[in-house]
DNA sequence: GGAAATTTTGAACGTTGTTCAAGACTATGG
DNA sequence: CCATAGTCTTGAACAACGTTCAAAATTTCC
């Protein structure tokens, strides 16, 4: 049997659709938003569908956040490096890189605040795969970072480029923090590029 | 009437005891395990008796959350400067800042992220005073940063010093997340240290 | 001491996520 | 093309949650 049945179809129809929904009800309300029977209405099928597919709704926040992390990293073009000072080079392509995570938190909050918001209930891992996709964000650091410093040993480059993105999130984080006066986006984007800066000019001068 | 009535200790005491035990449930099982049945069980009163006390649980958590931000700026005392070479020695303070931070998350996990974690219902406001609290946090920075940049002007050494803290914050934040490897303790304090002395001299060099 | 005011109580309400027996549908063999 | 075995879908029902509120208990005040 080559061609899919119509279950098989039917099934990943609904959860497509299911998953669409979860999008906007992120989108427009934060993981709040997302309620199974909402849901079910929105796509127009019952309750108990949900769970034909998804063995959970974490299950199906997870799905979104696989696309939230597709997104976010389309976004993540390294630009390209002059070869006139690689150097210089590579301090860009972190400030970049950098910046285009902002631009996309500022313009994706909610999407993007589910990717580490949503916590597990006790007990539950966190998928493999999913792991795997969040520290797909380091290495694009590690390209730019080996050039700023080559002497690094591949570990401790792996080990810096998830510190570096961490102090880029954790910037973003509380620059958009409700709880703390929100920064207006020219202003945060000049402190991801003057922090991101700082980073990579002590970082090379410690490796010289 | 000097003395405090029956009614108003019984009060207090009430809100004290809810507070305990709101800081023992979400110290065993976070921000999930403090139940408003549960809380009124281990104190002793009914369900409703909290609602005479705090207007939500969400205000109850605020409270937890004062709490834990007293505890942990009294771990955050500033080395005292050694006066040799102030430069070093502000450097030597933001360090011993972000590893004092580092600790205190560590070892109190739990408490530490509902600080940022909690997120209040669309329409709600949080309390300016607890936003005043939370802001408290980067005061702490901005003193080593006078030394560290003496012509900064106030207003941008508070932006700085706020983005100093979220970087540090971003790195003890995704170093103890489950959703990615969990870094050992030393291993975090070793990447916390290497980026704060970064971001230092890179700050340094950027005013000159 | 007794009336008025206040606080405490816990059953009840509205919403959650999740389950599961019953019914609807699909696939397959004759 | 039909009957039947298997599968999927359904939505009422369940448990657990925060929150409310009329009644009961307690405290306050004269």
């Amino acid at each position: 049997m080559v061609y899919e049945t119509k279950a098989v179809v039917r099934r990943r129809t609904l959860r497509d659709a299911l998953i669409a929904a979860a999008e906007r009800a992120i989108e427009k309300e934060g993981l709040r938003g997302m309620k199974a029977r909402e849901l079910a209405h929105t796509v127009g099928c019952a309750v108990g569908a949900i769970y034909n597919v998804f063995t959970d709704l974490d299950d199906l926040i997870f799905a979104v956040n696989a696309l939230t992390l597709e997104q976010l990293e389309k976004t993540l073009t390294v630009a390209g490096g002059d070869t006139a000072d690689p150097h210089a080079d590579a301090i860009k392509a972190l400030v970049h890189l950098g910046l285009a995570y902002t631009d996309y938190a500022t313009a994706n909050t909610r999407r993007w605040r589910v990717l580490f918001d949503h916590r597990l209930p006790d007990g539950k891992q966190v998928p493999t795969w999913y792991t795997a996709n969040l520290a797909r964000l380091f290495v694009y650091i590690e390209e730019p970072l080996r050039k700023l410093a080559p002497a690094l040993s591949p570990a401790r480059r792996a080990l810096l480029a998830r510190s570096l993105f961490s102090a880029v999130h954790g910037i973003v984080l509380v620059g958009l923090e409700e709880k703390l006066q929100h920064l207006p986006l020219p202003v945060l984007r000049e402190q991801v590029t003057v922090m991101v800066e700082a980073m990579a000019k002590g970082l090379a001068q410690d490796s010289k």
